[in-house]
DNA sequence: TATTATTATCGTAATATTGCAATATTAAAT
DNA sequence: ATTTAATATTGCAATATTACGATAATAATA
């Protein structure tokens, strides 16, 4: 088919793979770690430091907007976006106990 | 075009979203999560455990084990499968590093 | 109000992912 | 050597993602 399965995974399941899934392109990283090192915020930089078109851009913006991770705001002219600091610790935690809840006994 | 432009992106940015790939879908949560809850390693069980065909969960299998995450050695007639444990620590500590070094200052 | 700069949306093409049936491979057991 | 059970591979269909040009929407400024 090509459709992911997801209602036979628990909620749980689904909310760290779809929080993955966020984080699963380079392009995203690059924005976040761009957003996070910017003291003011930042607006149109985002085109011109990563190499993509201002609709892509704006499309993975948009990815990581609907996890919740993106705050924006009007300052004059520009959208002003900024990393929403609950909602990404939030995320921490989650990867954080995945993380330490697997453990790696084997064969 | 609909091919990820990688090549303009940092190998650290990368890799992170390739691990993050990984992590990008329930199925493969939940692989994760079985093999570490069993404390024999497990064979066929996961095609019983999670609702999906072989073919498909070996295909999420060799997802796993592309970047390293998975060791398998036989038992018998089965294929045993177990998390690496040194792969582990290391996907850990980058996930680790991206979420602390993220500062969330914000407008 | 018209212009300008910034961001969003639409449409479309290329490629990737997800899933499974069918089949092949592998290795133990008969 | 055959059968049996477990895993891998192939081929294919459905859907998702990535990317961008064209265009629309938004809001400050002239």
């Amino acid at each position: 088919m090509g459709v992911s399965k997801s209602h036979i995974f628990s909620l749980q399941q689904n909310e760290l793979a779809q929080a993955a899934k966020v984080l699963a392109h380079p392009a995203r990283i690059a924005i976040l770690e761009y957003i996070s090192k910017q003291d003011s915020c930042i607006c149109t930089d985002l085109v011109d430091e990563i190499g993509l078109a201002q609709p892509t851009i704006s499309q993975h913006l948009n990815e990581i907007k609907k996890i919740g991770l993106l705050k924006g705001t009007f300052e004059g002219k520009n959208l002003c976006y900024c990393i929403d600091q609950e909602m990404w610790s939030e995320l921490q935690h989650l990867f954080n106990t995945f993380f330490s809840t697997i453990t790696k006994n084997c064969c």
